[in-house]
DNA sequence: ATAGGGTTAG
């Protein structure tokens, strides 16, 4: 059963929106009440709106600083307690700015109570910090409240757009409920809410993916190549990261080269999971061929997650020395370790019985002030176990 | 200033 029928997937262009567009500025630019002589006889007059306090000016200086995080969430959380006390109140984009820092540093939780102080507060927001509020609901898998958001957001006035729409699209289908995604994506479709867009297609394409329907994806991504909305890397990447999850690996390859040839260009994300699988069906000439290429004539850099999946590979296969070489590797091309690489190598440890070096490498972990996971402590716990077992 | 993708255990 295909998803859509292709005539309810595209509405007519919304003519009406940028005509009315286009008469705003045909009438801003119509001759004007205010001349070059009118600014010239208020020389001394600066405009109400161009006086920035320090206050702000400071704010904006560590906002952007910080922007990929603050060291510590206290930070994050004085500051904004220091805008809320600011007079006059500092405008709503740079509350959208530290709540978009809150995100990037995964604290949703507290980014959405951040959120929900500021309506108490009646500090102004916009459908962008809704986004923002609906965006962080689903990342704590409560896409309840965020479609109870979506609800706030009608009955404010505010109007939901395509970033709202793919937002709870992905949150669905991050809680595995695909029937209400699809039943949510097909009626934005139909009742015309809005235009889905690359992102709504790629983001309904992986879900599609993930919760096992890849038939469905698939004839999903090739309306995509006949529409107006076509595939790019990110779209491409889900169906090769599906392929290689399902273990078809040739069938990934020759998306890859079929990509290329469309003028799409593969990124890390692209070569990462090829990869990975070939390292897992050992077929190391073929991963080597294609770490030359994306390395040397793609000019793509290995990051941390294709370092990890190296790392765990030859970790897997005892050659312990070459995985901690790679680490070296990537300590000096300044693509730090994560608890995932680290625990690859500490696995590689246990599998070899050589535990000292496995808890040597706990050590390192916690020396380096990095968090051990479940995964840390599961694997060592299993190789304890399994020692008194023999 | 808001949305999409990849890595580790049993």
């Amino acid at each position: 059963m295909s998803l859509l029928s292709v005539s309810s997937i595209l509405p007519p262009p919304r003519l009406g929106t940028f005509s009315s567009c286009f008469q705003l500025l045909t009438l801003s630019s119509s001759p004007s009440i205010i001349s070059v002589a009118h600014f010239r006889a208020q020389r001394n007059y600066i405009p109400h709106s161009t006086h920035i306090p320090d206050s702000h000016l400071k704010l904006q200086r560590l906002l952007t600083e910080n922007k990929s995080g603050f060291k510590n969430l206290d930070n994050a959380l004085s500051l904004f307690r220091k805008m809320l006390k600011m007079q006059p109140l500092p405008c709503h984009f740079h509350f959208c700015q530290l709540l978009t820092t809150l995100v990037k540093m995964k604290q949703y939780q507290v980014a959405f109570s951040l959120f929900r102080e500021m309506c108490t507060l009646s500090i102004p927001v916009s459908i962008i910090t809704f986004n923002i509020a609906i965006n962080c609901c689903c990342h704590s898998n409560r896409v309840d409240y965020a479609f109870s958001l979506l609800a706030t957001t009608f009955k404010r006035g505010f109007v939901p757009n395509v970033v709202t729409y793919n937002t709870l699209i992905r949150g669905l289908l991050s809680q595995h409920k695909f029937a209400e995604a699809r039943l949510f994506f097909a009626n934005l479709i139909k009742f015309r809410q809005v235009q889905p867009n690359v992102v709504t297609f790629t983001t309904m394409i992986d879900g599609l993916c993930k919760t096992g329907h890849t038939d469905m994806a698939l004839s999903l991504f090739r309306f995509m190549e006949k529409s107006d909305c076509e595939p790019n890397t990110v779209t491409y990447n889900a169906i090769v990261n599906s392929l290689c999850k399902r273990g078809l690996v040739d069938d990934a390859l020759n998306l890859h080269s079929r990509m290329m040839d469309e003028g799409i260009f593969p990124d890390v994300w692209t070569y990462s999971p090829i990869i990975q699988v070939l390292c897992s069906l050992k077929r190391w000439e073929e991963v080597g061929l294609l770490l030359d290429q994306m390395i040397h004539d793609m000019k793509i850099s290995p990051d941390v997650h294709t370092f990890t999946i190296l790392v765990d590979a030859y970790s897997k296969s005892g050659k312990l020395d070459d995985a901690k070489h790679l680490i070296q590797i990537m300590n000096e091309r300044g693509e730090n370790p994560d608890i995932v690489t680290y625990t690859s190598l500490m696995q590689g440890y246990c599998s070899q019985g050589q535990m000292d070096e496995a808890l040597a490498m706990l050590n390192t972990i916690r020396s380096k002030k990095i968090m051990p996971t479940c995964y840390t402590y599961s694997i060592l716990n299993n190789s304890i176990y399994n020692l008194e077992l023999t």
